[in-house]
RNA sequence: GGGCGGUUAGCUCAGUUGGUUUAGAGCGCCACCCUUACAAGGUGGAGGUCAGAGGUUCGAAUCCUCUACCGCCCACCA
């Protein structure tokens, strides 16, 4: 420890833990209805409870957090709501495999110890991802903390399906679904993900009955051909025509196919001709349904060949099943050809085993009627994208909607509201289960086995939190919420959905802006994946750099809608700009300790940097303002990292440590440290949604606080722009050009840094002399300069370099150190940069179209600019032309 | 097949409605510096025909068209 009782370097391991144990019995985080407060509602997209925490959490969470501590500081009455998400199949999956380590499936089980497997699961692992997030130090009201299978949810889910059924948007079909033979349930389209594959196309001749002529099929999937049901061919294909109407014979199996005629087969794809199977290809399906053909089912849900084919595939896994079929058709001479072939294949998104597509009942959203109104709202901008072009995304979608199948063949979910009388085969929706048959009274009841996709319940989530189906204050006052942040990739599952929810069932928009993340990638772009192991764990980079440091560095990278290319190194970012807070910190603490501030005097014995910080500090806010609410975020943080490292400790730290060591008066000592307190304190306020740990750290230890103060309940910073001051901006850059200048020479003159030098300025213009003079100081201090000597015909001393600062004259004498070479070298190359410009205004100026088409401004600003230019550029060649003699 | 992004310094990216930018920053690189806030730092420097071609315009990194490469999404795939 130093004397000042802050470390040299900035540990975060040593006060995050701290100041959120801190926020959490202060109750900082909870949001009650406030009639007196306008609120300020996100709901969090539930992790799944057998989510570890991701670098995607990170990111998406850290957003929310920043907009829930801005509005927080804002004074909104900012509520933000936790969960978890029950994960149907995922969750089901994990426990299975937990059991088979026990040699256990869950058949053995049967269905209710099982769920008492799951449940014990969840009550031990589901709060990983929870208890992770909290290292990242996000401000939820964890009082409204829900789980999509709570009690209240569960109703809600309930509720809906029955409205849903009683309104006709509810229905059960036949339908050829997406069959995941592992997980063993139906899958919704979306959540399907087809991968390009190699595979082979298998040309198979069917002979037509009572004649020679045989009509070949081609197939990827040669094992479904036991499910065929007939051979399709387009109308207008000359080749087939003769054949339509007529019957082929399948072979291995020998069953009668009717050839039909088809318009949406494909002339040109392979031989024109396509066997049809409607139990086992969504197409045939539709093909069967047009022409009245039969369905045969040929696989069970294991995806084996069932008792529908020949005896001797019976049993065959479809793979196994395939090589037979293949090897006994060329036995036969039924094989033609085959082919390789590249296609894509569907699979499981949460397995990743090859769908098939499947005949089932299944229960089913109608979704036209839904999407229509959720289409409507986002095109009108009452719902808003960022970015924008999700909206184009959306729409397509929506346009093209189409049914939801909403079963799921699993244990662990919502179970279906309906039952049936094993009697007569009444089909009951009901929110308790009847004890007897409304129709005929039976009481051999029985409710469906089936349980609804985990979608069903997310996309209740805005307001199932809250309460709904119950009217309440907090339903009425926190809804609709403000804002939704989640990843592009769940657009279609959960954002559309939830928008049709809420419209739906609470007559109004679940939330008004919707902000899509960035994809984090690593620093090749590639995915973050397991199996690559290119994704770090964010509680390492934590335990690393620091949790404040992840957060900036992540947003910092994250442009509006673009991918993230991300490494742990990168973490340096927010870790360095942690500590060089932490320093400035410090460097204030040092000065004031012995000090008694004064915020009454605050705004008293300004000089050029006084005024210039201010100026500099409230455009800053502006900034930061403007970009937070449109959603650039990593805008936002560049205006307050830019702001606090380059104005604030390089230049304006840097100036006033002479007038702090000075023998100044103690009140213009108090004034200035006052300001430059103030300066700071609001600036961590600032910095404070995007790096909350570090903010109250300093905050805390600046000045003495009260028991229970927070800077996260401080009111966010306001510009006032009485302080922007366009002529201290201008002033302060030329005396800093000056400065640059003068340590230019000295670097490349290589002035040791302990020798001072003398600073000649040949200026004519009389405000500049008094604007040097008063300010040379600043020169002497940050220049290293002895003497600074100012006058409007200075002669250029012997043996002195220079340079030329918007027209006038620098030179920095230096006898013996100048290195001639050194010095041309350096007046060529400026000479040769401002000849470039000024050939370039002067071609400008000397287009007749430029002089009269361009506005007025514009072409007064490119004369001054080639004045500018001239001057300058005579100048230089005069300093070459001495050192030259 | 349809749609949407991206391409700016060795690397990662800013660059808002075309002209206040003499195309910037961070990292990396080179030189000097442990100057009493900070070497996780300071100062200075090198490094760019803004993917290519054409067009609109007095003026294009910025707007339009085409091309190339990279990446995403959707649909179809017998």
């Amino acid at each position: 420890m130093q004397k000042n009782g802050l470390q040299k370097a900035y540990n975060p391991q040593e006060v995050e833990d701290k100041w959120y144990e801190y926020w959490m019995k202060n109750g900082y985080f909870y949001a009650n209805v406030n009639p007196t407060k306008k609120p300020y509602t996100i709901v969090m997209p539930p992790p799944n409870i057998t989510g570890m925490l991701t670098l995607g959490h990170v990111l998406n969470n850290t957003i929310q957090d920043i907009y829930i501590r801005w509005k927080r500081m804002q004074g909104y009455e900012a509520c933000w709501i936790p969960g978890t998400d029950h994960a149907g199949i995922a969750t089901q999956n994990v426990v299975e495999k937990v059991l088979a380590k026990e040699g256990l499936r869950r058949e053995d089980l049967g269905r209710e110890k099982f769920l008492e497997r799951v449940w014990q699961w969840k009550e031990e692992y589901g709060n990983t991802i929870i208890k992770q997030l909290k290292k990242l130090g996000v401000s939820c009201d964890w009082k409204r903390e829900k789980f999509t299978m709570d009690e209240d949810l569960s109703n809600a889910v309930k509720e809906v399906f029955i409205r849903l059924y009683e309104k006709g948007l509810i229905y059960r079909g036949k339908y050829i679904v997406n069959w995941c033979p592992r997980c063993h349930t139906a899958l919704a389209d979306d959540e399907v993900e087809y991968k390009e594959q190699t595979g082979k196309l298998w040309y198979i001749k069917y002979p037509i009955e009572n004649s020679n002529e045989f009509i070949t099929v081609a197939t990827t999937r040669p094992e479904t051909m036991l499910g065929d049901t007939a051979v399709a061919v387009n109308p207008k294909d000359e080749r087939y025509k003769h054949l339509v109407g007529k019957f082929a014979i399948l072979p291995l199996v020998g069953r009668k196919l009717p050839i039909i005629a088809d318009e949406t087969v494909d002339i040109e794809f392979g031989t024109g001709a396509v066997k049809v199977t409607p139990a086992h290809d969504p197409n045939d399906y539709l093909i069967a349904l047009k022409h009245n053909l039969e369905f045969v089912l040929a696989m069970d849900t294991h995806a084996k060949m069932n008792e529908n084919v020949p005896e001797k595939y019976r049993g065959l896994d479809r793979y196994e099943a395939r090589k037979e079929v293949v090897k006994d058709l060329e036995k036969q001479g039924y094989l033609l050809k085959v082919e390789d072939y590249t296609h894509s294949v569907g699979r499981c998104y949460r397995c990743d085993t090859v769908i098939e597509p499947y005949l089932s009942d299944q229960w089913f959203v109608k979704m036209k009627p839904l999407a229509e109104k959720a289409l409507q709202v986002v095109l009108d901008g009452k719902i808003k994208f960022y970015p924008e072009k999700w909206v184009k995304v959306y729409e397509h979608w929506m346009r093209n909607v189409r049914d939801w199948c909403i079963s799921r063949q699993i244990w662990w979910g919502h179970r279906i509201p309906v039952y049936y009388c094993d009697d007569c085969g009444e089909i009951m929706v009901e929110r308790e289960a009847p004890k007897s048959c409304k129709k005929c009274g039976s009481s051999k009841i029985r409710q469906d086995e089936d349980v609804l996709d985990t979608w069903f319940s997310s996309w209740l989530w805005p307001f199932s939190t809250l309460g709904w189906p119950k009217d309440n204050e907090d339903l009425r006052y926190f809804y609709p919420t403000d804002l939704l942040v989640t990843g592009p990739d769940i657009i279609f599952f959960w954002v559309a959905r939830m928008i049709m929810a809420g419209l739906e069932f609470m007559g109004e928009i679940p939330f008004k802006e919707v902000y899509f993340t960035s994809i984090i990638r690593d620093e090749f772009g590639r995915k973050m994946s397991k199996s690559l192991g290119n994704s770090p764990d964010p509680l390492d980079v934590i335990q690393e750099y620091g949790a404040d440091a992840l957060r900036f560095t992540i947003v910092y990278l994250a442009p509006l809608g673009q991918d993230i290319l991300f490494s742990t190194k990168k973490c340096e970012i927010g870790r360095n700009f942690a500590n060089k807070i932490w320093n400035a910190g410090r460097f204030l603490l040092m000065n004031i300790k012995d000090i008694e501030l004064n915020d009454e005097i605050k705004f008293e014995y300004l000089d050029l940097a006084d005024r210039w910080i201010l100026s500099e500090f409230n455009k800053t806010i502006i900034e930061l303002n403007r970009a937070l609410e449109t959603y650039r975020i990593n805008d936002a943080t560049r205006a307050i990292y830019d702001f606090l490292w380059h104005d604030f400790c390089d230049w304006y730290i840097e100036i006033i440590k002479e007038r702090i060591y000075s023998q100044n008066s103690i009140d213009e000592k108090i004034a200035l440290l006052s300001r430059a307190t103030y300066i700071f304190e609001e600036s961590l306020k600032l910095l404070h949604p995007f790096m909350p740990f570090i903010t109250e750290e300093i905050w805390q230890k600046l000045r003495p606080r009260k028991e229970g103060d927070s800077i996260m309940i401080q009111p966010y910073p306001t510009a006032d722009e009485q302080w922007i001051d366009e002529s201290a901006s201008k002033n302060m850059r030329f005396i800093q050009d000056i400065i640059a200048a003068v340590r230019a020479i000295r670097a490349e003159m290589n002035v040791p840094h302990t020798k001072q030098c003398d600073v000649l300025i040949s200026v004519s213009d009389e405000n500049k002399q008094t604007l040097i003079n008063e300010h040379s100081h600043y020169i002497k201090k940050l220049a290293k300069v002895k003497d600074v000597t100012i006058g409007s015909n200075i002669v250029r001393p012997k043996f002195s370099a220079s340079a030329v600062i918007s027209g006038d004259e620098i030179f920095v004498p230096l006898e013996d150190l100048i290195d001639i070479n050194v010095e041309k070298k350096r007046l060529e190359k400026e000479i040769q940069r401002f000849e470039e410009m000024l050939a370039e205004t002067e071609r400008k100026l000397s287009d007749q179209n430029f002089i009269s088409r361009a506005p007025k401004e514009i072409v007064e600003r490119e004369r001054q600019k080639y004045e500018n230019f001239k001057t300058t550029l005579e100048k230089l060649r005069q300093n070459y032309a001495y050192l030259i003699e």
